[in-house]
DNA sequence: ACTTTTAGACTGACCAGTCAGATCAAAGGG
DNA sequence: CCCTTTGATCTGACTGGTCAGTCTAAAAGT
C-alpha cells in the first residue's frame, strides 16, 4: 500500500511526472467529477453526500477517497478544471478574433459569445461557481480567488489592448468593468438557461452586444 | 398550546389579522433574519445549524422552532423579506427621478445606484441570493423565482417606459436586457465589497454607469 | 389570562471519513 | 500459451460525530 494514494502537493491530476500516462484513474476521476459537478450545483455542496457522488458515479464510496484526499479536495479540484476550461475558452475567442483582423471590441464581443456558449454546455459548473464565489467562508477562499483572477485577466488584458489601440476610452476603468462585463454575461447566462431556457443563443448574444456595443442607452 | 404556532398559510410575518399589533414576536423574528442571514451568507444554508442562528440571535433554539415551522420556511421568510426591500428600493429611485422631472434613462442610472447602496448596505442578503438563485433543487424554486420576478418587473417597467418615450430603440429586448442589467450590478456590487472593498461606491457606479450609457465600446 | 420565551436533554436519521480485504491488469515464468 | 506475482485500484460495512426537530415545565412579558 502506498503511503499516499492522491496527488500530494498542489497542481495533480493524477499523471505522475515520468510515469506512465495513468491508467484507469484518469477515467475514474473524470467520471467522479461529472457525478458531482451536476449534484453540487442541484443541491449545493454540503447538501451533497459523497454516497451520492460515488452512486452516481457508478464506483463506491471508496473509491471516491481513493482518488481524492477529502470532500473539499474533490470540490477544489472540480472547480480549477472547469474554470481553466472556461478562461481558455474565453481566451481562444479574444485571440482568434484578433488574428483574423478583428477589431478589440469585436473580440470582447466574441468573448461574450464564447462565453454564452461555454455556459449552455454545462451550465452546472457556473452554477457552483458563482454559488460559493463570494462566500467569506475560508475554506476555499484561495481557489476561488484563484481561478476568479483567471478568467478576470483574460477580460482585463483585452480591455487594456484596446484602450492601447485606442478602440476604448482611457478612462475606462478596467479593473471594474472587467467584472462588471464578466457578471453580465454569467448571469444573463444562467437566468436564460434557467428562466428562459426557450430562447436562442442569438438572442441572448445580440441583448449583451447591443449592451456592450452602447446601442442601450448611448448609441446611434 | 396553539395547534400551530407559526404563520399557517402563505404571507405572514407574525401580525395576525385583526389583532394587535404583534407583540415581542416581531422583535425576535427580526433578531432572527438578522442573524441567520449573515451565517447563511458565510457558510450556505445546510452548514449553518439552527443552534448557531439561535445562539447568535441570543435566542434559544425553541424560540426559533415558536417562531418559524422549520429551518426551510426560516430562509424562504428571510428571502422573501429581504428581497422585497430591495425591489422596494429600486422602485423608489426610479419613481423619484421620473417625478423630479429626469429621463428614464436617469432612472435606470439611478436605480444602479439604489442597487449599488443596498448591497453595500447588506451584501449577506444578496449573496445569499445568487448563491441560490439558479440551482435545480425544487425547495425553494416557487420562493425564488417569485422575488426575482418583482425585482425584475422593476427594471423591465422603466425599460418599457424608456422605450414607450422613445429615449430607447425599440428593438431593445427588454426581458433580456433587464436580467443583464440585473446581473451586471449584482456581479459588480458583491464582486466590488469582495475583492476591492477600497474602491468607493462612486467609482462602481461610473464604472457602470459608463457602460449603461454606452461609453465603453459605442460612445462619443 | 394569555402569549411568548427559556434551557437543554433527547431521538432518530444521516454522513464524512476509515480500513481490511477483494479485484484488476500487466509483466514475467515456465 | 497458461499460471503466478505484484502493485495499483476499488469495495462497502463500520465508526464516531453531528444535527433538525421535539418536548418539558417553568418563567417572563404585556
Amino acid at each position: 500500500m502506498s503511503v499516499l494514494p492522491v496527488s500530494r502537493g498542489g497542481a495533480g491530476d493524477g499523471t505522475a511526472p515520468g510515469a506512465a500516462p495513468a491508467p484507469r484513474r484518469a477515467s475514474t476521476r473524470r467520471r467522479l467529477f461529472e457525478a458531482a459537478v451536476v449534484l453540487i450545483a442541484e443541491q449545493g455542496f454540503s447538501a451533497t453526500t459523497v454516497d451520492e457522488i460515488a452512486d452516481r458515479a457508478g464506483v463506491a464510496k471508496g473509491t471516491v477517497y481513493y482518488n481524492f484526499a477529502s470532500k473539499n479536495v474533490l470540490y477544489e479540484e472540480l472547480l480549477r478544471d472547469g474554470m481553466d476550461l472556461l478562461s481558455g475558452s474565453l481566451r481562444r475567442a479574444a485571440d482568434a478574433t484578433v488574428a483574423a483582423g478583428g477589431s478589440h471590441v469585436g473580440a470582447l464581443d466574441a468573448m461574450i459569445r464564447a462565453g454564452l456558449d461555454f455556459i449552455a454546455g454545462s451550465p452546472a459548473l457556473m452554477q457552483l461557481y458563482v454559488a460559493e464565489l463570494w462566500r467569506t467562508n475560508r475554506t476555499w477562499r484561495a481557489t476561488l480567488t484563484s481561478v476568479r483572477g483567471r478568467a478576470l485577466t483574460v477580460v482585463e488584458s483585452v480591455l487594456h489592448d484596446a484602450v492601447a489601440a485606442g478602440e476604448l476610452s482611457a478612462e475606462l476603468d478596467i479593473s471594474l468593468t472587467a467584472s462588471a462585463l464578466l457578471g453580465m454575461v454569467l448571469v444573463a447566462a444562467l437566468d436564460w438557461q434557467s428562466f428562459q431556457p426557450d430562447r436562442s443563443v442569438e438572442d441572448v448574444h445580440a441583448a449583451l452586444s447591443r449592451l456592450l456595443q452602447g446601442r442601450v442607452a448611448g448609441g446611434p
